[in-house]
DNA sequence: GCCCGTTTTCAGCCTCTTTTCAGAAATCCA
DNA sequence: TGGATTTCTGAAAAGAGGCTGAAAACGGGC
């Protein structure tokens, strides 16, 4: 799972891809307009990041082209300037997303997520926490030497609590986004679940494990032990 | 510090209002667009989240309408659909920021923090007083090395009484807000909270106390010692 | 149709949260 | 000072939410 990064600016290069390699991707960086097209024509990653000003052809044209060739990877453009025409442009060249310079990491994350989700993949490749990785399009926990497979289920919830250690993901949110918005699984579906990857991870022997904050939501913690 | 929610849909409304509220704002709801307009026009906003699709008068015109009248409140609209047509109608019409249902909380809170620091203001997502902090989100509370979780409805109320320190809540204001309009719940039950929260402060060691002001409510205060 | 793993359902138990209550303490005011 | 009022808090009860084993239902592949 790799993202592009087209961003002739170094230090920001070097920042954008910390971030992204935080979030589980591999980086790739460009620093110019021509190099950037030949990668992105590529079409094996799963984002674009795309800077409006560039050394050898501006982000529109780049855009422009690689979409002409039809390449869908979702692009997020960075631009210095806030200018109503040009945040249509970026759209109309075909950008998923727009994002003005300077931005929080928090920010940049969740567009960046948010893009690829809305083109349908699963967000990144191999995500880890504390001693547990996973990979979601496989679906695989795995814990130092041992690692096992999820079912369908398990792998979405997994997914979703992967999404952001600590923080508590509600059964509301489990129920609509896993069973889906009309469904009309109930509460203890969710409990039912919770409990089968409860029992995998201890069978991984991992320190991770699934913490219920009542009347608000599950969260991935490590063990305080 | 208050947050316009313009949306029909009232479980949608009611949960951004609860994500709102968290980050520290006051929410305002209305249901249909010419309500959302009168509301919208009076500036007093920080912002404002605003569905498209709405009765009475719809989301863009909404919006133009403001802009013209050169009301510069900053607008995160919402949308189900994700038509590039619709996105640049939407910044056309004077949008800061374009989502697309369904999205997470987190996502949601970053965008609105963006487009609020856009013009100006800043938001703290951890909230710091004297030596204690407070995440709304996760409900967690930590003084130096020392943490700790609150359930639910401490969560609400330390949400609260963190909004404004120094500045008395009224117990009739939490039973509203933290036990709803129509419950029935009475003063001895903040009281009950008040005292839990008062332990879980020794526990931690923090100098900030809950000062009870006499038929005036409770606030968040540093300890003489 | 049968087998398998997956998913749903159910019931009982357990745990933490929330409410309730009653007496003690603090505060106010005449 | 003394009585009324408000607030505090420990303990217990009530309630809601969460857990899990077992069994049933489902569904895809052979």
């Amino acid at each position: 799972m790799r993202v592009l990064i087209i961003e002739d600016e170094p230090r920001l290069a070097g920042t954008l891809a910390d971030i992204v390699e935080d979030m589980g991707y591999t980086a790739a960086i460009r620093h110019d307009g021509n190099q950037g097209l030949d990668e992105a024509l590529s079409g094996v990653y799963e984002a674009i990041v795309l800077d409006v000003m560039l050394p050898g052809l501006n982000g529109f044209d780049l855009l422009k082209t690689i979409r002409a060739e039809h390449v869908e990877t979702p692009v997020l453009m960075l631009t210095a300037r806030s200018e109503l025409a040009d945040r249509v442009r970026g759209l109309e060249s075909g950008a998923d997303y727009y994002l003005t310079k300077p931005f929080e990491t928090l920010e940049f994350q969740a567009c960046l997520r948010a893009i690829i989700r809305r083109k349908g993949a699963i967000i990144p490749e191999i995500r880890q926490f504390d001693d547990l990785s996973f990979s979601p399009t496989e679906g695989r926990l795995t814990c130092r030497d041992r690692s096992l497979l999820l079912s369908a289920k398990e792998k979405e919830i997994m997914s979703l609590l992967f999404l952001n250690p600590h923080s508590p993901v509600s059964k509301e949110t489990l129920l609509t986004k896993v069973w889906g918005y009309d469904s009309d699984a109930v509460d203890n579906n969710v409990e039912a679940y919770i409990s089968f990857l409860r029992k995998k991870l201890l069978l991984l022997g991992s320190r991770v494990q699934i913490t219920a904050r009542r009347r608000i939501g599950y969260s991935l913690e490590v063990s305080e032990l």
